[in-house]
DNA sequence: CAGCCGTACTAAAGCGCTTTAGGCTGCTTC
DNA sequence: GAAGCAGCCTAAAGCGCTTTAGTACGGCTG
């Protein structure tokens, strides 16, 4: 029962060749399904790698020019930031879904930021490491597209506007300005006049696509109410503007968080400074979890499917590494999932 | 603006031999801090190197026996139970802190089930993708060291029981035993005898070390209405059991619960319910998060420090790496943060 | 001054795979 | 009946690195 120390050398292709009679070539181009073998031949090889338990070696293939196998992916958030985010454990779940079909790996790297991001592709690039990667968090004015089309690097950009600069890259991209703009619309048919937007990071592409969004939507509307902050996305961020805003003179009757978190926390400091939700204020929460049915109120909230918006990206890029054109892909628009924690305004 | 379409190749060490007119060798012993070039030679190589911006080829590298400077992590979690968990990006994030050091990559998988994990483990070993894992979740009866050992796979068990038998293998273990133990004591000293234990994953190494002390600290002080009830760990199942239990003719007075996620449901079921927290039943989690104090009341909650399990499990990694002997190291008993959800037991 | 040794370096093989350039059959074709 | 041509297969080079074996040279010894 206590394992026996085996060595336990890995077959190689020589080994299949030997037991198969034939050349080493030979068993390249069978297992390969390239030209140059006949069928029974072919066959022979195959069952002599299957019975081996035969996998070619990644580091040779590499080595030979055939690519590393390999996809990475890079967080670029300070380690504590990253702690209560349902996002992107599914996002990679879905990710990894299509990859494992191709027998992709998925490299994975946590740094601290952008900068160190990009060192990370250079690095990555620079070893032979990765085939192609994923971006996420796109942020205005962002160096990784144009780096990553410098090293050839094939890339998707998750949750990026549309780039046509970028002959390399793709993009997968949700409709944040037409989900922002529903919401409003919502929100202001049930009344509400003064809207606060609790956003994301300051500088990330989405959240000022947001920000813009929410803008153009209040002036459109003749509303002076609204405006958006930016945070770090954390609940204490997230409380704490809470708190700030409902204590001004003509405080919000609505407030949109950026996610769940927040959202939670911002209910949490409404009903302790003793806004009642919904009735004095509406909250929405954009990213849909188990969190949202937590607390009571349930949290109405933008609801998107993560793990599709994962497969989705792996699927451009796998298209990508296959020698595809890139391309700008949209995945559906957010939908509001209306639980509890919004209604009329008070007095419309 | 656009970037240029360059082709961008990658410097390779004849490159820098031509350039530092040396052989192909004297460059690998230069760089590699091995003996046979002059510190002089050495130097020039160092410079020529650094200023072409070389970087050895993993694959390369791995392929001429190096190993492949990647150790492999994979989740074995039905996709939908890993939604709302902090607990494995911190763990994930204190590992990327130990491992960037070295320039070591890491290679993510998750998959649904352990057979699929040990089946990820072969594929590979075979591949030579990896130079060691680590491994979480351990069970009751797993198969993954077992395999590991006949690989010959340098690995080490994140939360598993100290175990002799394989040799290759180190364990990082948290003291649940000891953190329970002391939970329980400190609820029977605010008086409460009847204490239910709503527990995670059945089969998971540290569930069952958790029921078994327990039970035993129960039979110790001749408790009669203590139990612990599976889970999944998710929410819904955590609301379940909450009612089920408050439901019942004598309901508990202290409820523990296996995460964060399912304490936070529990209270908002037994609010429902009727049972004001802590007055009629005080609530600890296990796990503490932000969730912890996003609620009312903040929960109490056993805390430890994720991100450090991390730093500890790859440091053990890297040091059976580089050939060190197969360790078990304890890392700090969980401690219990007293917030608000626990109190003296009614009538004690 | 032959013989020896240590230092600084080069040549070449090998890791496991892909791929190009043949080689050898046996068949058609004029 | 010789040239041409498939079809099937092998030999060998090459990917970028490490490592072993070997070479050249200067200085030491006896």
């Amino acid at each position: 029962m206590p394992a026996k120390r085996s060595p336990a050398r890995r077959p190689t292709m020589k080994d299949i060749a030997r037991r198969a009679g034939v050349s080493e070539s030979a068993v390249s181009f069978a297992l390969n399904g390239r030209p140059g073998v006949s069928e029974v031949t072919r066959e022979r090889v195959r069952r002599v790698a299957e019975q081996l338990g035969w996998r070619p070696s990644t580091a040779a293939r590499a080595l030979s020019g055939e690519g590393a196998a390999t996809v990475g992916l890079v967080l670029a958030r300070p380690a504590d930031t990253l702690g209560v985010d349902s996002f992107f454990l599914q996002l990679v779940s879905g990710i990894q879904e299509v990859l494992a079909e191709r027998h992709l790996g998925l490299l994975f790297q946590v740094v601290e930021d952008v900068p160190d991001e990009c060192a990370v592709y250079r690095r990555w690039w620079a070893e032979h490491r990765v085939d192609g990667v994923l971006v996420v968090d796109p942020r205005t004015d962002d160096p990784r597209p144009d780096l990553l089309d410098e090293l050839g690097l094939p890339a998707v950009v998750i949750g990026g506007a549309p780039d046509e600069r970028h002959s390399g890259l793709s993009t997968v991209w949700a409709d944040d300005a037409g989900a922002m703009a529903s919401v409003v619309e919502g929100l202001y048919a049930l009344g509400h006049r003064r809207i606060v937007h609790i956003a994301g990071l300051s500088g990330l592409a989405h959240t000022e696509r947001r920000i813009r969004t929410l803008r153009a939507e209040a002036r459109r509307r003749g509303l002076t109410g609204v405006e958006s902050i930016t945070t770090d996305y954390s609940d204490a961020e997230g409380a704490a503007v809470t708190r700030r805003v409902l204590d001004s003179a003509a405080p919000p009757t609505a407030l949109i968080y950026d996610n769940d978190v927040m959202a939670l926390a911002g209910v949490a400091t409404a009903t302790e400074l003793g806004f009642s939700v919904p009735a004095d204020v509406s909250v929405v929460a954009w990213e849909d979890s188990a969190l949202c049915r937590m607390v009571r109120p349930w949290l109405s909230a933008l609801s998107r499917d993560t793990m599709e918006f994962g497969r989705t990206a792996a699927c451009e890029l796998t298209a990508l590494l296959d020698g595809g054109p890139a391309r700008t892909v949209r995945v559906p628009v957010p939908r509001l999932i209306e639980r509890e924690s919004t209604g009329a305004a008070r007095g419309a």
